[in-house]
DNA sequence: TGAGTATATGCACATATCTGCTTATAACCT
DNA sequence: AGGTTATAAGCAGATATGTGCATATACTCA
């Protein structure tokens, strides 16, 4: 039941369904995911967290980079069917769709981007 | 994706999942529920009303009571998916299992039979 | 090894959620 | 019609949640 009402929770927030949805088109390190819902770095840092705790995603380094994908494998069997239903759901969601074509724009050069300090 | 939300958010409560999986095996008038789970009257009317809000239920009179029912042609796409899944869920649990048992000896005489009342 | 940087986290605050208690509502049934 | 009763809803208090700001952490890469 903690498993469930985990995973349930986890998608009762605006923010982390875009994530998710974000997640289930293309894995993302944390300052791409940050420039497609263009949100603060904490936030993003602090939702992807709390979706990875919750068994929908899992996170591998990729050189300076921290990448977080879905985890279809994962230990917690209701993240899996939810993540299944979201897949389906939401296709034509206008917000999804910027976050995307920002998403298209984006570049791995950290959070500092946001502030101007485009090097 | 408000809709999901309300969905999600519905099932992200254990007394809520709890009100559901009862439902789902049988529909019950709201001094029912409050017997199954042990709860107040005003905490199983609440809950029946959210999850009734969200779109996984829907309410009828019969008599003196009024009866909830799982939903299946809800106009919330989400919440039947979800309910779906949750259908599947859960299947042995301790928890789950005493709600059945105790809603066996429940009867329909109202609320006041949680006060000794029992005319 | 050390400077630099991507990500995580502590703190504070605003807002939302859940519940019990109490009272209001509404419908039945005599 | 009116008393009775099942259910809904207002209120207050405790707890949880989401976020920004600032800082800590940890890893990379020269």
């Amino acid at each position: 039941m903690r498993n469930l009402i985990k995973a349930t929770k986890a998608l009762s927030d605006e923010t982390r369904i875009r994530i998710l949805k974000l997640l289930l088109e293309k894995e993302c390190c944390v300052c791409e995911v940050m420039q497609a819902l263009d949100i603060s770095q904490s936030r993003a840092s602090r939702n992807l967290g709390i979706l990875q705790d919750a068994g929908f995603l899992r996170a591998r380094r990729d050189g300076a980079w921290i990448v977080y994908s879905v985890d279809w494998q994962t230990a917690n069997r209701y993240a899996a069917s939810l993540a299944k239903v979201l897949r389906e759901s939401l296709i034509s969601n206008e917000i999804l769709a910027q976050d995307r074509e920002r998403l298209k724009h984006a570049v791995r050069i950290g959070p500092g981007c946001r502030k101007g300090k485009l090097r």
